[in-house]
DNA sequence: CGGTTGACCAAGT
DNA sequence: GACTTGGCCAACC
């Protein structure tokens, strides 16, 4: 339990104990975290230094959609994109910017 | 310390 | 269903 870190490191952590084929959502990044700050964790990804090792593309919002970063117009948009072909494959179906059986491959921690 | 921002959320319009 | 408002919390200036 490392807990020393900052905010955003342990938002990485707790984001790579998601399984594959699973996603999950900034609710429950951040209330997993002991907070709420939903948007402080969507910052986290933003800086997002663990690329890799941090599926951000794993993580969408509590409605189902993917989140501004998928359609986003900025340069890493394309390596995004991928990701999202990729969870595909996962059997994560995104449909008009939403995941397909939402609920059903959302992970919760615990 | 205070104001702004952000990949959000929920409810209302 | 899309947009607006208020609220939440953390990071940045």
């Amino acid at each position: 339990m490392k807990q020393n870190n900052s905010f955003n490191e342990r938002t990485y952590d707790l984001l790579k104990k998601v399984p594959k084929g699973k996603v999950t959502t900034y609710k429950a990044l951040a209330e997993k975290l002991g907070t709420k700050a939903y948007r402080a964790v969507g910052q986290a990804m933003r800086c997002n230094p663990y690329a890799p090792k941090v599926p951000c593309h794993r993580v969408v919002s509590s409605d189902g959609s993917i989140g501004g970063f998928s359609g986003n117009k900025n340069s890493n948009s394309k390596e995004v994109k991928r990701k999202i072909r990729m969870l595909n494959k996962e059997s994560i179906k995104i449909k008009n910017n939403r995941i397909v059986d939402f609920e059903e491959k959302l992970f919760y921690f615990g």
